[in-house]
DNA sequence: CTGAAAGCGCTTACAG
DNA sequence: CTGAAAGCGCTTACAG
């Protein structure tokens, strides 16, 4: 019987004297391909499990002079499409037995100070997500040689992977469906302040459209709103549709919380409703597209996909931190709902 | 000039010879309460600052035997609540040097290899939350005196904090609300499978009505739906709605969602409407019972509250590990909105 | 395949 | 307050 509590913690020394073999065989055995005999090996793993011993990763982590943490770089928690991107991400990462260490750059005062924060920790990479602005700090990560992978992001700097949806073809899908089931008088509606992402999706519906505006068989107009939220959405109803001269029969929204706030305001300011009155097309394929308060129409993006690729080009940059920066474009699909006809 | 990226990483030797000072002088320096001279301090954070050195949190950990890492545990990534509640447990971790390391307790296969590879990392700490099952796994947690804190959990672990909102209570509110605003036939209405939280809010719903119940002033039903989703409260409308004779006037869904698709479900099946065909009340008060699609009269549980709270006992308890287990109740609030009569 | 030894980057008594 | 030294728990050439 092993002393009471010896001191919880089990080091591989410990093990090694359990075992009746030197440290050095302990750590070949928790060490992927490293060389070690069948037989040690077992007795190693025996003794291990016997005492109860753990990898002190903090240590290995000094030797190898990195850690098996990923840094993931989110602005805000409150977006439903990051949320919906968090578990994907996590259960990529769990598969090659990384771990996310969550990071919050929602305040732009205390980004630099947690990005460097991050570096402490001699984190493997880090994934950086949409709204995330610091393209200056995230040269500070390559200088470092520390792995950056983006997603849904302008691919603007050299040597990071970027993984994004295809956000134009999904506007140019969207125009073809408006157009395809009727809608003339259409609008693009986003935020004033857009990302890269939303700005993508316009060019693709405004360039498909551009046609049959020039043709004189469409009306097309640019609408901001005040942030691209459900608020937002639903305050730019008034703008919007006010004058009934100019109301337009047909919306693609930037992303969907903006449409939904969208089909809401309709309702309750002037008693519109989706698609008999207007359509609306949403982005993303949040949870709440797809409740039978909303059955919108929107492009899907695939988050496990996304977030399959960038854990995937993350880690083939660790073995190899100099290759150069890849762009993956990854397809959206068109998820026809209520709010739209076919 | 230093020598071009002599190997990027910068240690505390070479910020220690640039300052012309010892490698002791430079951990004082970046140690909290150490005695340093301010002259010497000084020298040393200019070294510092033109290496860009960054403490190795990995070799320090190893010293004190813990890191600065709290290990955060959810069940799944979906659950609107909990996603609220990542947010606020990141912020008051980081106001205390504290970085979550997240981790995916939703499947079962995994969870205990999972919280073991939390360990590797010498963890300062755990945070479980609502959903999260494994008590058994807790257990080693607490053997190795890792200070755990629990949020909306049943407080049946010796030597853990935790904090829960006052659902009892809310679920008495909930029912005097109903009461005062003329419903008679009333419903509880949760999964199948429900959790702590759930069944407390019941109790406090049933036991508050329970003399007008013996009076025979009013009826009682518990409903149980299959999940305490959306998809649940949407389908429970039929068993709930389908004979005109017992149709509630008044439900008490076991949380938001449930609520929000018993309102949906409702509307599309029976054409019956909040408040005035039956009045709905939830709980949580999350992002969507605030949309104007729902309008949902809730019990809101104070999302920063619960953060703030069981971040602290985890840090009273990283000081005290031997402390004896608190138990925190934090009130909720009723909103009320447009599903319920005032 | 194996073990003894050196070393990772840090903190912390210890003696001054 | 300061520095030299020991030591944390591990990995990794090195020699056998």
């Amino acid at each position: 019987m092993p002393p009471q509590n010896p001191s919880a913690w089990i080091t591989a020394a410990d093990v090694a004297r359990k075992a009746g073999v030197s440290r050095s065989a302990v750590s070949r055995t928790f060490t992927e391909g490293a060389s070690v005999s069948p037989e040690t090996r077992d007795k190693v793993q025996r003794a291990a499990e016997a005492l109860g011993y753990q990898v002190n990763m903090l240590a290995r982590g000094v030797i190898q002079r990195q850690s098996n943490l990923v840094g993931v770089v989110v602005k805000g928690f409150d977006d439903p499409f990051l949320q919906s991107l968090l578990g994907p991400i996590t259960h990529q990462l769990a598969l090659r037995s990384l771990a996310p260490l969550l990071m919050d750059a929602s305040e732009p005062a205390q980004l630099a100070k947690s990005l460097r924060h991050l570096l402490q920790y001699r984190i493997a990479g880090v994934i950086l997500t949409s709204g995330t602005p610091p393209i200056q700090l995230a040269k500070e990560y390559l200088r470092l040689r520390v792995p950056v992978a983006m997603i849904n992001r302008a691919p603007d700097l050299e040597g990071v992977d970027v993984v994004n949806s295809d956000h134009f073809e999904g506007g140019a899908v969207a125009a073809r469906a408006l157009l395809a089931s009727g809608a003339r008088k259409l609008v693009f509606l986003s935020s004033d302040m857009a990302t890269y992402s939303a700005r993508l999706r316009g060019e693709g519906f405004v360039q498909t459209l551009a046609p049959a505006v020039q043709a004189g068989e469409v009306v097309l107009r640019n609408i901001h709103a005040s942030g691209a939220t459900y608020a937002g959405g639903f305050d730019a109803t008034r703008a919007l549709l006010a004058d009934a001269q100019t109301r337009p029969d047909g919306v693609f929204c930037a992303n969907d919380v903006l449409a939904c706030g969208l089909v809401d305001g309709a309702r309750q300011f002037f008693g519109l409703r989706a698609p008999e009155d207007l359509q609306v097309i949403g982005f993303d394929d949040i949870p709440m597209a797809g409740l039978s308060a909303y059955s919108l129409t929107t492009l899907r993006q695939d988050v496990n996909a996304l977030a399959q690729s960038a854990v995937a080009c993350l880690f083939e940059r660790m073995a190899e931190p100099d290759m150069p920066g890849r762009m993956l474009q990854l397809p959206v699909t068109l998820v026809t709902r209520a709010s739209s006809r076919s």
